[in-house]
DNA sequence: ATGCAGATACTGACTGGTCAGTATTATGAG
DNA sequence: CTCATAATACTGACCAGTCAGTATCTGCAT
């Protein structure tokens, strides 16, 4: 097998660590074919490492997975904080966030797909993982909402109950693009958008 | 173990077959533990069978799953159109169709985290499944919201698209119930079907 | 009724392939 | 030399699936 491992030389180019490498190629199997699908030598073969790098890197496949939902998780929460903050008005606010989130979850297809479908059903374990980063985000959505209907903004509701339905809405849209690549995004958002904003009474 | 194969002499009456029993335990354990951390052992015992008469009545573990799954996708569609069959009016047939789908995810909570959870990311063989089930469902909401459009009941809107995004948020909301066991059915149907109805522009 | 034959339903000890994880060794930079 | 990183060969637990045998039922002939 061929070895990339040089570390380039003298140029200080960033020299793809094979920690990374294992990650890139882990993303890509537990993407497409599921966590017990992937076994732990394909991965070794896609990232051009050795099982040993792996357990060097990672405690066991387990970890290796969780790793990679998190990362993603932590993007997801990062760009759409970012887009809040650039808003003052509440409802403007939540316009933001689903747009950061449309747009995140459309840029990282494999990463979208790994956290909304391989991470879903793994049994006990990965139960409380997935409970966890989904209260993460329900939470995000819940306090913007509580804000909009203090603003007046919106009529008051569950924003619990609300907070759930529209993350499942976006999930369900985003699963149905990311297997199908339809319909484009342009149309998700003008009609997603729209929807979940009326959906909570708000006309523009 | 008490064997109650005894074929209860004259009377006619039910006598639980094996094969039954068998789904009824595998139901039990596949929705709790999910499909990869069952073992067809746990199955046999909670049946109070044997390893050979589950491959009796089923050809392997994977046709068990599934066989649980396409029973309850059948009764959640059949009770659905039942209920739909009652209603002439669109919109009160859209407005029926979410209270049946509710009340039956209500009535069989742990069928119901089987399909939305335990069916899920189960690798390559069951995203079929998975996939046909969910468009079963999305077309049956979308024949009548585009019903409904037709009729002028609520604006145009891509069908598709909200098809999809109301299945997400049911499932979604259903899933935090069936964990949580919270918020109530009766708060779940005052707040998510007004939230629906709402986002495709019908108010009562 | 009885007995017998064939079918259907069920049993559980056993097997064999799989694969996560480990033990050991190799490389090479400082 | 030494330490961090990586390659390879190996192990053994695990568990789905098998199969040879047993029990129970059903129909039919006597």
């Amino acid at each position: 097998m061929n070895r990339q491992t040089r570390p380039d030389a003298a140029s200080g180019s960033p020299r793809i660590s094979t920690r990374e490498r294992i990650l890139d190629a882990a993303l890509n199997i537990f993407s497409a074919k599921g966590f017990h699908d992937t076994k732990l030598d394909e991965i070794v073969a896609e990232a051009a490492a050795s099982k040993g790098s792996i357990y060097f890197h990672f405690p066991n496949k387990e970890k290796l997975f969780i790793a990679l939902v998190d990362q993603f998780a932590d993007l997801i929460e990062r760009r759409t904080k970012e887009a809040i903050a650039n808003e003052t008005q509440s409802i403007r606010r939540v316009q933001a966030a689903l747009e950061a989130v449309l747009e995140t979850f459309g840029k990282y297809r494999r990463p979208a797909k790994l956290l909304l479908v391989q991470a879903v059903g793994l049994g006990t374990v990965f139960e409380r993982k997935r409970m966890e980063v989904n209260d993460r985000f329900a939470l995000l959505i819940k306090i913007y909402l509580d804000e909009a209907v203090a603003d007046g903004a919106i009529p008051p509701v569950n924003t619990q109950v609300v907070a759930h339905a529209w993350m499942g809405a976006i999930y369900n849209v985003v699963i149905q693009w990311v297997y199908t690549a339809e319909p484009t995004k342009d149309e998700i958002m003008h009609t997603l958008l729209p929807l979940l904003l009326k959906s909570v009474g708000y006309e523009e």
